[in-house]
DNA sequence: AACGGAGGTTGGAACGATTCATCGCGTGCC
DNA sequence: GGCACGCGATGAATCGTTCCAACCTCCGTT
């Protein structure tokens, strides 16, 4: 492998010179730089990225740990932070923790020993132990679609409760007295909230805690989304108003109910979570509540490269954006 | 931060014995071993990747370049490498070149500063002509989803002229004399070779080429799919049976023909590729042709550790798998 | 003529780990 | 008693950069 000393001798001139050369090009004179510009591309040479790094301290990377690589909202998450990055002249390395604990301390101990610059991460951990251990060892991270109960602790977020507020009240609007929430495992936060805003929006509605009731799926994807919809639809009297935790288990319910020949809307109003690009691509076309995404992913990354920066001077901030909801087809016309 | 003299100061031994309790501790006596490991835990100490790379000339990760990570099909992919590459105790760097050539060349420099221990790679260059650069750098690479027409790179495909002749097949078996393919860009092989096995198919059946007629998408995704739809309900007569590059693609069309009112399969049968979650998903569940997406990312990443492994005693090969019809209710019952 | 400064270039000291030749020491054997 | 040997531990060299103080040369100023 050719190196900067080869590229040196090449040239005569000294290792610096070819530094300098590279990285403050207007040092060095006209005649000089030209001449070392062509022997790097005669010889092709590429500097070392590990080497910058272990002088630097820290590599020209951040981490981005998520829940679920499968589910395109991850996916949108992981693309705005990409973006943001990619326009600070870091890269992005993106991790998938499959919501297990285990991968998640894994990846954050391949995430210190590579010094990356700082973690996004959405922690599958629920106790925040993980969280502690970046903490201690000075790497910077905001939680991505999450807050943290720590104020010093950045976070960008949407505001889940709200979420499952206007999903409740839109099926109310509709006439809908009883709601039945698809949750999925219940020490997420977002599931819990989700929840709470939907009974929020109950209970605004004059209606008791008893309207709500729940299924409650093992993951929060399409096969366990359509485990959910077969109990669904073994219940009686059969739910006629269903508000899924994610898109993902709704668009499992919205096969199950079809499969059985139950209409939609007509018969069951269904309502997700997220509006993942293929909610609206079902044919039935799934009313759900859009979270911002790419804006999400964005800033977080925005947020970190700030702290990164600022170093000391920086303030942890938390920030709420505010979900949307996306009315469609599934939901529309009911009684 | 503490590095590994911290440590060994503390510990009262040289640095080198710390190293050896790391990577060798059975060279180190058991009463060493455990003072220095106390101190380690002690310190918090973490070792620099960036330094050990630096010494080994060459870093833990192997790089994943793919199309469009918004394409479950390829998060499938990268789900197979992940896990084939972990288990020999290797990172994965996911990235995804949007099917743009300079982001492709871009991330190409990027691992090859980085030194990665290899590429897997899904060309948005269609020339071959970045593949070059990684050849001259000596990065060992293997391609994914794609066969070269030079036999001294290894691939790992998936043969898509069949899948194209089973999708057409397919559909002639139920009755259609004349088929639409929606394809995308054509500078794909994959277009060009799902169109050609359609074509193989038709010509079997004793059907004149131009019983494949052709809508274009711009890209590969659901909007371009929708797009497609639209114009596809603008022929005339109106076509019985649609064959898609991509499910993406297919899902936008079903979508489209849904809003028209167009009965599928009644009075359109469709078909796409990929057989991605969301096919089956769908509410009129997509017929599509099987890729073994997991293992083809698996195989490709095997082939590539053995290629680093090895180093001269490797073999190039290209393994070609084989798709698979899953036949659902888009297409079924027509005519 | 001496001085100051600017523009270019140099050489070497880090950065943090790994590796390897070497060394000290105790043991066992002749 | 001398020697070989093996076990543990050592210390220095090395990887490829960056950074900085020092230096040289030329030129204009006093």
């Amino acid at each position: 492998m050719v190196g900067i000393k080869d590229v040196a001798r090449q040239a005569g001139v000294s290792v610096g010179t070819v530094s300098n050369v590279i990285n403050r090009p207007d040092l060095v004179s006209e005649e000089t730089r030209t001449r070392v510009q062509s022997v790097i591309s005669r010889l092709g040479y590429i500097r070392s990225e590990s080497a910058r790094q272990l002088r630097a301290g820290a590599s020209r990377i951040v981490a981005l740990l998520v829940l679920d690589m499968g589910n395109p909202f991850f996916v949108d998450v992981a693309s705005g932070a990409e973006r943001a990055a990619r326009a600070a002249g870091l890269g992005v390395m993106v991790c998938n923790s499959a919501q297990s604990t285990s991968e998640e301390v894994e990846y954050l101990s391949l995430f210190a020993e590579q010094r990356v610059r700082g973690v996004l991460v959405t922690p599958a951990d629920s106790t925040g132990h993980s969280l502690k251990t970046l903490r201690s060892q000075g790497i910077p991270f905001v939680l991505v679609d999450r807050v943290s109960a720590d104020a010093a602790v950045c976070s960008v977020s949407v505001d889940d409760v709200v979420g499952g507020r206007l999903a409740a009240q839109h099926l109310i609007a509709a006439g809908h007295r009883s709601i039945v929430y698809v949750g999925g495992p219940p020490d997420l936060p977002q599931v819990r909230d989700r929840r709470a805003g939907a009974l929020a929006a109950l209970a605004e509605a004059g209606l008791p805690a008893e309207s709500l009731t729940e299924v409650s799926a093992e993951r929060l994807d399409v096969a366990a989304g359509r485990d959910a919809g077969a109990r669904l639809l073994g219940l009686s009297p059969r739910p006629t108003a269903v508000f899924c935790a994610n898109d993902l288990l709704a668009l499992g319910v919205l096969q199950a109910v079809f499969a059985a020949r139950v209409a939609v809307p007509e018969q069951m109003a269904i309502v997700g979570y997220d509006d993942i690009e293929f909610a609206a691509a079902a044919a039935v076309p799934l009313t759900s509540v859009r979270q911002p995404a790419v804006a999400m992913g964005r800033l977080a990354a925005e947020m970190l490269l700030e702290e990164t920066a600022d170093a000391e001077g920086h303030e942890h901030r938390q920030v709420v954006l505010q979900p949307e909801l996306v009315v469609r087809g599934s939901s529309l016309g009911a009684r």
